[in-house]
DNA sequence: GTTAGTGCAAACCTTTTGCAGCTCT
DNA sequence: AGAGCTGCAAAAGGTTTGCACTAAC
């Protein structure tokens, strides 16, 4: 149903459905999100063997230029590179743990909120907006703390406490 | 006097305030905003020729990872490289121009209701926010319009409209 | 005097580009 | 036929790493 509509909008611009940005855009709406490029790559290229890794990034390309899908950088949690989500859902930010890497979304109104202030604010038009934010998820609250009671404990190995 | 702190956080962790270390703190809370790796880079070695590249990047991961600087994409605007600010200011949302690259800064309550919800939501420990929202400037709303029209007639030269 | 930090060169990772051949329409 | 698209190889852009030398504490 969503595949249906990328694919009026990719039609609409004289833009090809090839059998490569089918495969590529069936992985993206399938697969749970927030794929980078090398990984929607290794996926392609398992069900297409000879399907390169320029295509999945021109394609990519495509796609966010078409506004089918959005970039994220999810902190540059893993490193450099950018994640791929179809812009399906409603307006969400994304909370990064940064000890476990887990992604949450977040829903909810303070982001229409600014989004309309923003927009009052400087007469300006949004095409794209992303909230990303980095800490620690419940769970790794816990562990950091055991983590740090080990490390001092470690220090203080030679000189125990009293 | 902020670059005061800044010199006592990174003392307190026994990191060296070295000549290299003072000019590049400097130079980020000096100039205006910004800056990537490379500007940062330009302008610290016209002050001492010395300095070099390598020596930015890994000063901006020490100033990153003690919380003195927040990195920015700037949605990649000009390319893949990060943007850095000293973390002076209340926290804010960075407004981008995908026409002129003019970059606004937002001050606003929805940004601290987000921050607020998301702790309680999910149990979040919050160490790092950030908010980018791309589109056209009022200004670059205007120039859009015209650049459609000219494009418009450009296309259909050989054929006026009646 | 130690330990941390710097400079230099070279490596690395992600992404883009040039070009010849293939494929949709 | 012809524009658009793909694959391959090679390059580019941004950042990191190994190592010997230097400087801060």
């Amino acid at each position: 149903m969503r595949a249906e509509a990328a694919r009026e909008s990719l039609k609409s611009k004289g833009i090809r459905l090839t059998r490569q940005r089918q495969l590529l855009l069936d992985l993206l709406e399938r697969s749970g999100k927030h794929l980078d490029a090398e990984g929607l790559y290794r996926l392609a290229n398992q069900l297409d063997p000879k399907l390169n890794r320029v295509t999945v990034y021109r394609t990519l390309k495509l796609l966010k230029e078409g506004g089918l899908v959005d970039e994220l950088d999810l902190m540059h949690f893993e490193g450099d590179q950018h994640y791929y989500e179809t812009r399906s859902k409603q307006e969400h930010a994304h909370v990064i743990c940064l000890r476990c890497g887990k992604v949450e979304e977040f829903f909810g109104d303070p982001l229409q909120k600014l989004r309309r202030q923003v927009e009052a604010h400087f007469g300006f038009q949004i095409l794209i907006a992303r909230t990303e934010i980095g800490g620690y998820c419940a769970h790794c609250q816990v562990m950091r703390e055991q983590e740090m009671a080990a490390a001092a404990e470690g220090k203080s190995q030679s000189k125990p406490v009293a």
